[in-house]
Parts: C-alpha cells; sequence; structure tokens
DNA sequence: GCATGAAGGAACCATTTATC
DNA sequence: GATAAATGGTTCCTTCATGC
C-alpha cells in the first residue's frame, strides 16, 4: 500500500496547479463580463446620444425657421444620424469581437499551460508508480491492485480534466471549475451575500460540498438545489442536458472552500428556514421581465425552440422604401417600408402622418377599428395629435432588448391594383426578404403588382431630384392622373355619407387615386387632405376610402370590399383576420 | 430479498408574454 | 384588464441499479 500513496504529494501539486488555473478563468470571466456591461452600456447611452442630438438640431430648425422643415434638410438629418447609428454599431461589435477574441485566447494560453504541467506530472508519477509494482511483482503490472491503481490514476486524470475542462469521463465529470469561500456563502458580520444557497455534500460522505448556481441564466435554487439544477439543465435553456446529478455539480457547482458537514448543517438550517418563512428570497432572473434581465446583465430567454429559426431570421433594421415579405403563418404579400416622415421617396406624395396612421391618442381608436400605435417608437406630438416619429422607445433601440419587437409603417401590396393598397404596421418578426429577381418570390400573392410599382414609382423617385420628384407627382396631376398617389389622412377627412358604416374606419388606410381635377397646392400634406376630401366625392369604384377591410367574418360590410373579393376569391374572412393579427393592422 | 440512491416522468404552480 | 399559452422550477412518484 505504500507504492499508491507516493502519487499524493503529485495529486497536490496537481489540484494546486488546477486551483490557480481556475481562480485565473474566474477572474478573466469576471474582467470580460465587467467590460461587456460598461461597453452594453456606452453603446446605448451613444445610441441615444445620437437620437437625441438628430431631435434637437430637428428642434432648433423648425424654431428657427418657424415653419415646417424643409424636406431636403430633414432628409439630410436623418442620413447623418443613421449613418452615425451604423457607424456606432460596426466599432461596437468589432470591438466586442476584439474583447472576446482576446478573452478567448488568454483562457486558451492557461488552459494549455496548466495541460501540459499536469500532463507531464501524471506521466511521470503514473511511471514511477508502475516501475515500482514491476520490482516487486517480476514486472507485470497486471499483479497490481486493479482497484487501488484506478483509484490513484483517476486521482491524477481527475486533475487532467479538471484542467482540460473534459467532462465526459464518468466520475471526472463531477469536477467544478469554480470554488467559493464558505464566508461568501454563509456571509460575515460585515459582508452578507447576494444570496443564500443551501449547500449539498457530493458525493453523500465525500468532504467535498457545493452550492449550485446558474450565473449564465441568473438562476439560484432553493432547499434541494440538487434536483433543483439538474431540472434547470434538463430544460431547453442549456439544450435539455440529462438530469444527472453529477452533471448538475459538474455544470452549476461552485467548491465550497473551508466547509465541514457541520458548517453545512448550520447554513442550510439557517437558509431553509429563511426559504419557509419567506425572510429569504429565491432568486430566479427567469422570473424577470425582459425589460428587468437586460437591466440587471442578462440575456434575453432563448426563445422556444419552434421559434428559434424563425427568430434569427427577424429583420429589425428593413430598408425604407424596399419591399419585403410580410407573412402570417402561410399567407404573404409584399409590403413597402415606409420612411418616418416624407413619403415620397416610396412613391406617395405627403408624409407618413398623411396616411392616417397616426391618430389622436385619446380618441377611442379599438372601437373605431384603427390599431393602436405601436409602442417602439416615440411620437411627435402636438395639442395631443400626433404628427410624426421621433425615434425608437426605450427598449427598442439598436441592441436593445425589444429590438425584435419593433413595428414598422408599411404599404401592403394587397391587391393587383396599386391605388386600392392599404397602409399599416407590419411586426419585425412577419418581415422575410423579398427579391425580385428569384424566381420563387413570383409564387408570392401580388408579386407582380409589387414589383411594378417598386420600379415605376420607387425607382423613379430615385432617379430625380427630390424637387422634381414633387413638381413631377403634381404637374402630373394633368397627364397621369390615374398613376399619381397622395395619402388620405383619415384623421382629417370626415366620413363620407356613402360609407356602408358610419363611424367604422378602417384599421388600413387604403391609399387613393388622385383626381385629374386636383389644385396644386403648396403643402404635400395639405395637398393630400384637399384631395383625398374631393376623392371622397367622386364617383370612385364601389370601394370606400374607409373600407374596414380587415374586419372579421360577417362584420365586414358586403359593399367596398367586394371588387377586391372578386379579383381574389380567395381572399376570405380568415385570411383578412390572419393579415389583422399578423400587421397589427 | 431488501434498502438505498439516482434518473426520469408527470403534475402542479408561478411567471411572462401574446392576444383580445 | 382578462385570458390563454408557453416556459421553467419544485415536488412527488416510479423504475432501475447497486450494495449488503
Amino acid at each position: 500500500m505504500t507504492a499508491p500513496l507516493s502519487l499524493l504529494p503529485t495529486t497536490r501539486q496537481v489540484e494546486a496547479k488546477n486551483a490557480d488555473l481556475r481562480e485565473l478563468v474566474t477572474q478573466l470571466h469576471r474582467q470580460y463580463d465587467a467590460q461587456e456591461r460598461l461597453a452594453n452600456a456606452a453603446f446605448v447611452e451613444a445610441s441615444q446620444a445620437i437620437t437625441a442630438n438628430f431631435d434637437k438640431q430637428r428642434a432648433d430648425i423648425v424654431a428657427q425657421l418657424g415653419t415646417a422643415i424643409p424636406e431636403a434638410v430633414e432628409t439630410a438629418l436623418r442620413q447623418k444620424r443613421d449613418l452615425e447609428l451604423e457607424a456606432l454599431e460596426r466599432r461596437h461589435q468589432e470591438q466586442a469581437d476584439a474583447r472576446k477574441r482576446s478573452f478567448d485566447e488568454r483562457v486558451q494560453r492557461h488552459m494549455d499551460e496548466v495541460y501540459s504541467y499536469i500532463n507531464a506530472l501524471a506521466t511521470s508519477a503514473t511511471k514511477e508508480l508502475l516501475d515500482q509494482h514491476g520490482e516487486s511483482n517480476g514486472g507485470s503490472p497486471a499483479s497490481v491492485s486493479s482497484r487501488v491503481k484506478r483509484a490513484k490514476l483517476d486521482e491524477v486524470n481527475d486533475g487532467i480534466s479538471k484542467a482540460a475542462d473534459l467532462p465526459s469521463q464518468g466520475d471526472l465529470a463531477n469536477a467544478p471549475q469554480r470554488t467559493v469561500t464558505f464566508e461568501e456563502v454563509y456571509g460575515a458580520p460585515d459582508k452578507q451575500p447576494q444570496h443564500r444557497h443551501v449547500i449539498v455534500q457530493y458525493p453523500s460522505g465525500s468532504g467535498k460540498f457545493y452550492i449550485l448556481r446558474c450565473d449564465e441564466h441568473g438562476v439560484h435554487f432553493g432547499e434541494h438545489p440538487l434536483r433543483g439544477a439538474a431540472k434547470h439543465l434538463a430544460s431547453a435553456q442549456h439544450g435539455n442536458m440529462t438530469k444527472a446529478h453529477a452533471t448538475a455539480i459538474a455544470t452549476l457547482g461552485h467548491l465550497v472552500v473551508g466547509c465541514t458537514e457541520a458548517l453545512a448543517d448550520k447554513n442550510n438550517r439557517e437558509v431553509i428556514e429563511g426559504f419557509k418563512n419567506g425572510s429569504l428570497k429565491i432568486f430566479n432572473a427567469n422570473n424577470l421581465s425582459m425589460a428587468k434581465r437586460a437591466e440587471l446583465g442578462f440575456g434575453p430567454l432563448d426563445p422556444p425552440s419552434s421559434q428559434k429559426t424563425k427568430q434569427s431570421a427577424i429583420i429589425t433594421n428593413p430598408a425604407t422604401c424596399t419591399f419585403y415579405v410580410g407573412s402570417v403563418g402561410e399567407l404573404k404579400c409584399p409590403v413597402l417600408i415606409l420612411p418616418w416622415g416624407d413619403t415620397l421617396p416610396a412613391g406617395i406624395q405627403g408624409t407618413l402622418a398623411d396616411t392616417g396612421l397616426f391618430r389622436e391618442p385619446a380618441d377611442d381608436r379599438k372601437q373605431q377599428g384603427i390599431p393602436k400605435l405601436p409602442k417602439c417608437y416615440r411620437y411627435d406630438e402636438e395639442g395631443g395629435r400626433v404628427k410624426g416619429i421621433l425615434g425608437w422607445a426605450k427598449g427598442y433601440e439598436a441592441g436593445g432588448p425589444l429590438e425584435k419587437k419593433r413595428e414598422f409603417p408599411v404599404l401592403c401590396a394587397d391587391d393587383d391594383d396599386y391605388r386600392k393598397w392599404t397602409v399599416g404596421w407590419v411586426k419585425a418578426a412577419h418581415l422575410s426578404p423579398l427579391d425580385f429577381g428569384d424566381p420563387a418570390s413570383r409564387n408570392i400573392p401580388f408579386y407582380k403588382a409589387a414589383r411594378d410599382y417598386f420600379v415605376t414609382r420607387v425607382l423613379r423617385q430615385r432617379a430625380v431630384p427630390k424637387q422634381q420628384s414633387h413638381d413631377r407627382l403634381r404637374e402630373g396631376a394633368s397627364s397621369h392622373a390615374t398613376e399619381d398617389i397622395v395619402m388620405k389622412d383619415a384623421a382629417a377627412v370626415p366620413n363620407n355619407a356613402s360609407e356602408s358604416s358610419p363611424g367604422r374606419v378602417s384599421k388600413c388606410v387604403p391609399i387613393m387615386p388622385k383626381p385629374s381635377s386636383t389644385p396644386v397646392s403648396v403643402s404635400p400634406a395639405t395637398d393630400a387632405r384637399l384631395i383625398a376630401t374631393q376623392a371622397l366625392n367622386l364617383k370612385t369604384p364601389s370601394r370606400s376610402a374607409f373600407t374596414p377591410i380587415n374586419a372579421a367574418g360577417d362584420a365586414e360590410p358586403s359593399g367596398p370590399r367586394a371588387p377586391v373579393q372578386a379579383m381574389n376569391p380567395t381572399r376570405g374572412p380568415a385570411l383578412r383576420q390572419a393579415w389583422a393579427e399578423g400587421i397589427g393592422v
């Protein structure tokens, strides 16, 4: 029995070296996490500063001029802001990548160094052990007590596995990479721990004590931490790992240094009593809201597996004046992302406000069938009336926890006749790219109408200077009467007597053809209202500007939408309901 | 054969989120 | 604001392996 004991100094050396590594890696982790939190906070702050600067410059100009800000200036300011935001985001990402690379390299360098050291020790000690038994047993390794040899080799390998983080070799998987002192767990008179934990001895009678917590997800466990941790590992957050207690220790265990059975009992009595009488709470970041999680430095909850693919492709920053596919289940149609201000680049004269998407917050939108304004924006309001979008609301900014829940103003290509298209809001999760050059895109409903619109109206606007575009639209009133579009401001136009359902206003606001008799006005918005008002007095097709096209089922007025249904017989109430649910219109 | 411990399933509860 | 759905932690139970 003397030979195996000769390995003990080696084991101690291995464990000492391994402990050093664990401490080092823990420190590196802490430094890295702190750096990330600071960098993220700085990024959010810088984003908000850019947006605030944009708002301020815009407000200053308006104050100086005393009139509405010129479109060219507005566009220039917006482009400048967008460029600054893009540059900021790019720098932030590059710096984050660099920090991660540096961290990984430092950890790997230390682990390689320790692994080489331990490997050399293990090789040397094992050779020495075998040599000793070879001398006393005629050189036959088989004569060595396999149990003793196995135990001692395991001891050595245990150290190796800790250093090399290879928890796949049976008992070796129990080796944790983290340590914590008993004082840190139990607390000291001058420093109480932020969270109290039950200490478990694992394996039973081994003299090794652990607390279990998941730092990655901010999850702490209650009276039965082993079972709680095992269940947590078996959840989707950890890829449905096994519920094995050894895995729980190896993955979430923190070895409590300086703990004895008596100390563990003392700690556990107090903690369990605290849990029972309510004086101690079990912290679980999974039970916090997304905003609170972000505030505390935890990432968003992993989406359900069924949503992972979908969410990974969420478009949170779609290009304006570009067609995407808006999808609700298997129902799709092209949608054109509208600019926040001037909608001329999208081929629509006027501004986003002229579309009628904004209504007074105080009015009863729900009763009138108009959707609530998305919460993702800060709105420019005057006298309770929304005039436009100022920027992203808190949490929805780039990199914010709610970025994926953004909604965007769109023109829905839901008819072959673009003059019957509607405007509404579409969620980021329901957007996907639309490639007009992809033959597969031809299967998307109204693909051709969208493509024609894009070529004849959007690209046309890009090809001519802005002022000319406005002039062209106005001049076109005579020569392209049925081609040009102005937005009808639903808020400004009274319900026409011809409405089949007075008081029921569409969730979507259709765009209207510009009549040839339209007078040229100074303000595009005013122009749009005038035209729209007159348009309602014209003998337009049976479809009215305020047709509740998304009204579900039997509630839908039969007259106004009938032509569309006749053109697209597949568009029944279910489809419209799906759209109403999906694009928030 | 019995006792014990571990693994895993299922029910229950708490919480968040989405929808109406 | 109410409700349903989804998710995760806790608890209880059954099954199985192991040691005596």
